[in-house]
DNA sequence: GCTAAAGTGGACCGAAATGGTACGGTTTTC
DNA sequence: GAAAACCGTACCATTTCGGTCCACTTTAGC
């Protein structure tokens, strides 16, 4: 099945609660408790969200983490590339030289612009999107529409 | 990297050979051959997209592969559903009552959304599509476009 | 009929990724 | 200086992936 990773989808579950806690710095064991984790998990997901900026860190006594940005500021891609890395969905088209086939092969362009596509999809959904409950129908304001070409 | 594994991968330049074989059947050495992929490897992608109806197999002296539909009739998202099995980014989002959180999960919902968004992006890429050079800003006829929402 | 070509189904195996977990080290507050 | 909390790294069990192989069945043609 085509999906993201587990610790990918916890990823957005820990954001959505750094979102709501708004300034407020919360520990990994908070964190933990309020996304139902556990604390490691929850700890390694949070170094990688650190080291692509997406949230703030602070030690010691009294430590924790914060969000870095606002939530209508943060895309549900940038969050899946912090976690897995670039997004591509064959491996030629992010790394060129790996596979064999490169030159001859008629796909690999084809490819690239599906990705896009797909990143495009991803990019344009926030993580105030991902706050709010998924509503039947209800139209999001600015109409998000991905050209595929 | 969020990614199609290699099979799914394959399944798409062995397709794009079948297309340009028209109604020709085609053994599993030749297309391994016009594929530039090992016998065995062409062999398994094949028995799934026979399974799912994508490909037409003959079997005995003279046998081998036809495809099923018209190259403009066939999508990118049923060769990813025939290798993959169907498209959703989350667990939960494709098989419900595996995670212990659905129930006070806030994101579930949100992902289905974007499940559909990507499934939609990749259905509206045919075949035909893909044995076309990628063309560095040529307008596809349709306006192909995803809503997101 | 017999034989050879060709697909079918299933099993198998090594390598890699995934997911959890643990531990020692460092920073900061009190 | 002690405790709280993050940091980096390493480890391990499990699963998945990619690739291969084999015994079986079907069919064309002699």
């Amino acid at each position: 099945m085509l999906r993201v990773s587990k610790l990918t989808d916890y990823a957005t579950v820990v954001m959505t609660v750094l979102a709501e806690a708004g300034t407020d710095v919360l520990s990994a064991q908070v964190l933990a408790e309020r996304a139902r984790l556990e604390i490691p998990t929850v700890s390694k997901l949070l170094k990688q969200l650190v080291h692509a900026g997406l949230v703030e860190s602070f030690r010691g006594v009294n430590g924790g983490y914060r969000i870095g940005r606002a939530p209508t500021a943060i895309s549900v891609a940038e969050i899946v590339v912090a976690m897995e890395g670039p997004i591509g969905m064959t491996e030629c088209s992010v790394h060129s030289g790996l596979c064999d086939h490169e030159n001859h092969c008629g796909v690999r362009g084809n490819w690239q612009r599906i990705n896009q596509a797909i990143a495009d999809a991803l990019a344009s959904v926030t993580l105030a999107d991902m706050m709010k409950p998924p509503g039947p129908k209800r139209p999001i304001p600015t109409p998000l529409r991905v050209a595929l070409v």
